[in-house]
DNA sequence: TTATTATTGTGTCATAAAGACGCAATAATT
DNA sequence: AATTATTGCGTCTTTATGACACAATAATAA
């Protein structure tokens, strides 16, 4: 998909789509970017089309800078979904048609196997933006999410199993968090996607011990309590810990 | 691919492929299945396409049943490769034209997207047989492996970084091991992956922690000196294993 | 202005895991 | 029967993890 107003065919390689989980990080809740289709009123996860001279990747950055107006999205693959029936469950292709959806069977009739990327963005800078099938691009708590089109709700579970792995043996926090953040606020963040609540002294120790963070002179005032200092991310170790992985095992 | 002498096209979704990089274990060496093409004698991963009907999960297990003669074996996706000139790469789609490798060019010259799998056999059980387009199929150690078609030699070097990945959080062994065998060739199995040497002491006590493992009353005699126990895995703990993974780190 | 309150910074102690290594037992060979 | 390389099993030290104590403090309430 792209700015313009209908998708050029002749341009897209057929029967290849990618679908994102895009995660963001507010109020203390893990959100997720989801569509609202235009007349279905059935919410999707962004996705899209491969362009002719594209990598599957620079698909979906593409993709996602036109959801979300931000370039240089943290962008991993996970999974490639190609049930060859995914395109007949939940509110399916057919339903779309039927519903007047979409109004280009020709394209969207054929088999599709999609492609998932997860991605991890900074919730205050992202612009979330409609395409050209929706009427509505909003964050959703994740508890919030039931019902998604195709097989959607199974590629965001797997993604968010895919980001629960993640943190096991990858930093997170860089693409998530705001330049500057608090330790509780980093700590709130790893407890959201896990699910669990952490010992906040245990978390910090074990969190300072990975090297990547840098402890500022300046605290974060404005709580109703005592100001805690603020951190930033050691971009260099950072993205050594990124590379080589912590808890080697072996 | 099937079984029969040629392609048939009108049963294969356009654009997709798959790879595999099929992992074996024997001589203490980690050995890879790789295909011969019948006329450049270049040497590629085992792959296929995927008919109609088919997951791509599907595809991979029946392009492998064709070339090890296996069912249900251990097989995971990694990663899609889908640079738009990985055709063009190495000996690539040309130079199997120009030699006549390739027969059918109109299939051939299309854009591929491939998805990447590995898996892991029983190097005694597999029964390694070439498709249509090469002559030989063999097992190849990893440092005997030089220049492979396409981008192959890009999706065994992921193949493996996957592999190493995945031995810190998951049980392995019970795809490439015959179905009892001693501690040191498990650790054999294990140095050969990581590419370095173990403690024997400790590795045993951590292998032995996972309580994966059932020791048998018989030792494996034949060998010059003090015979070794002889172990099997614990099925049902394995799987769990395979679930829920090591190393939880949160 | 002072007390209150919830939260943060820092530290301790007990337990578990990991790393390094010692030594007797033993199966085939000399 | 002695030799040799390897195996089984153990110890000691260091490091990491889990559970919790207590003083400091920023906004708020009294």
């Amino acid at each position: 998909m792209n700015r313009s107003s209908h998708l050029d065919e002749t341009q897209l390689l057929k029967h290849i789509s990618l679908d994102c989980v895009v995660f963001g990080f507010h109020d203390s809740q893990l959100k997720v970017l989801l569509l609202r289709m235009k007349r279905t009123k059935d919410w999707a996860l962004p996705g899209g089309f491969v362009l002719l001279d594209e990598s599957i990747e620079i698909a979906a950055s593409r993709v996602l800078r036109e959801r979300t107006g931000l370039d240089h999205i943290f962008l991993k693959q996970f999974k490639v979904f190609s049930s060859p029936d995914r395109s007949n469950t939940n509110p399916g292709v057919q339903d779309l048609l039927d519903s007047g959806a979409i109004d280009d069977s020709s394209w969207f009739n054929q088999r599709f196997i999609s492609v998932g990327f997860y991605a991890l963005v900074d919730f205050s800078k992202a612009e979330p933006t409609p395409d050209l099938f929706s009427d509505l691009c909003h964050w959703k708590s994740l508890e919030d999410i039931d019902l998604l089109i195709l097989d959607h709700n199974q590629i965001l579970d797997k993604a968010l199993e895919t980001l629960r792995l993640q943190l096991n043996y990858q930093p997170i926090g860089y693409n998530l968090l705001p330049d500057r953040f608090t330790m509780p606020e980093l700590q709130k963040l790893y407890e959201t996607i896990l699910g669990k609540e952490l010992d906040r002294r245990n978390f910090q120790r074990k969190m300072l011990s990975y090297d990547i963070l840098c402890k500022l002179e300046e605290r974060k005032t404005g709580g109703a309590h005592k100001a805690p200092f603020l951190y930033e991310f050691n971009l260099e170790n950072y993205g050594k810990a990124l590379k080589h992985g912590f808890n080697g095992g072996w």
